[in-house]
DNA sequence: CCTTGAAGCTACAGTCGCCATAGCTCTTAT
DNA sequence: ATAAGAGCTATGGCGACTGTAGCTTCAAGG
């Protein structure tokens, strides 16, 4: 049986972390001591490993969910789990797509600064005059959270 | 004199981000009509452009009003803008590197599996067994907010 | 002048995925 | 028996917005 705290060092999490995926249903409600704290068994450590890993990918807690209820029906075609995987892929993607455009204009901006006063400073131009810039302004939004 | 709306679409903004901005203090308190609406002229227009054009680059709030404040200081010298500049360069550069990897295990989890069960299903496999897998659970956390 | 509908107003709650704090109680080793 | 360390609940905060409720104001048409 393993406290809370030596489940968090066994994967790499926080206490307050287990505590909150407990909250959120993402999981069970483990046994408590006769003293009322938390008691962890295998089956635990194995979930919290799984949504640990899962999360260093990037995929979402609701993802993760979804991909534990998945694999509690083993039976289930595996078509679904893999969409899952496909999608978090796609965007992992499209974020590269667009973090490499950002990182080619800042290289720009960047490479054109000569290093004289604020009033000549063509990063601040660059910023200033949106007509110069490749970026998309009105574009649409995020994808996924910071990974 | 332009309404919130006409600049949030001159801009590409929401209207509510312009009231948050004003909240945090980005933007200035602007003028107000007779009956207490916020009216724009084109020094607020410019700045906003300048906000979200260094927003649409990945900058954050934070850096941008270092930004704002060195560009209405025109004689101080350039280095620190170029600074802040070169940061969010690295900080971009870390991202790709790190999406990068997860492309990578993804590609791989996903090229694994065959369309069988769940009970048999590689990606589910993968995420429980932590010990095939590449990235470092327990790692230093993110850079930088979604971009 | 009056109405109507769009747009604006304030204030507050919610998003995501945690992390930190305050002020307790429990466990465990000495 | 005591003291340190770990655990407990509850709550608030982060960044950068977005959405909602319930009002008021504005501009155009009749």
């Amino acid at each position: 049986m393993l406290t809370i705290g030596a489940l968090a060092r066994r994967t790499g999490s926080k206490v307050q972390t287990i505590r909150y995926y407990e909250q959120i249903g993402l999981m069970p409600e483990p046994g408590r001591s006769s003293g009322g704290q938390r008691r962890y068994g295998d089956a635990d450590l194995d979930r919290l490993a799984f949504i640990r890993h899962a999360r260093d990918l990037g995929f979402s807690l609701e993802a993760i969910r979804e991909l534990l209820d998945l694999s509690d029906t083993p039976d289930h075609s595996c078509s679904h789990v893999d969409a899952i995987a496909q999608k978090q892929l796609r965007a992992v993607e499209a974020r590269i797509v667009r973090l490499e455009a950002l990182r080619t204009e800042l290289q720009r901006m960047i490479g054109e600064c000569s290093g004289g006063a604020v009033s000549d400073c063509r990063v601040l131009e660059v910023l200033r005059d949106h007509g110069e810039c490749l970026t998309d302004h009105g574009g649409a939004g995020q994808g996924m959270p910071a990974a």
